[in-house]
DNA sequence: TTGCTGACCGACG
DNA sequence: CCGTCGGCCAGCA
């Protein structure tokens, strides 16, 4: 049947690149937001593993605007150097001070609420 | 195959 | 406030 989901992490994996590419410009998620829409909450890890692959993967994933719950950019030694993430960041209003998300409540885009109400 | 690591999170002391 | 531990699961030596 066509039905299959072949391999499980194909599937989580794209599913977090999806996600991803929805974050609207100028806001934030966290990767347990991601993890818990995608019904595998407590697995946030799963999703920062999909992120480290994303720049092998597919191109066009803006990873920089996922961080973890506090607001701290715990990926930016991935991208390279340490600096771009906040830069990325910055560049799209995002104001960043000590590694950490500044207003990250009001520019947090919870996955859970923005994608459930959605039609 | 086993064991360890990891861009996390929550709980415990 | 801080350190530590368990859980989650994919990748790698």
């Amino acid at each position: 049947m066509e039905g299959k989901a072949e391999n499980h992490s194909n599937s989580f994996f794209n599913n977090v690149f999806a996600i991803v590419q929805l974050i609207p410009f100028g806001r934030v998620t966290s990767y347990g937001a991601i993890a818990e829409y995608l019904g595998a909450r407590g697995s946030a890890r799963m999703v920062g593993w999909a992120m480290n692959a994303s720049h092998t993967q597919i191109t066009g994933i803006p990873a920089h605007r996922v961080v973890n719950r506090n607001g701290l950019l715990t990926g930016k030694n991935h991208f390279g150097s340490p600096k771009i993430m906040q830069q990325l960041l910055e560049s799209e209003g995002v104001t960043v001070v000590d590694d950490k998300v500044v207003r990250f409540d009001e520019i947090f885009w919870n996955p859970m609420i923005e994608l459930k109400i959605n039609n």
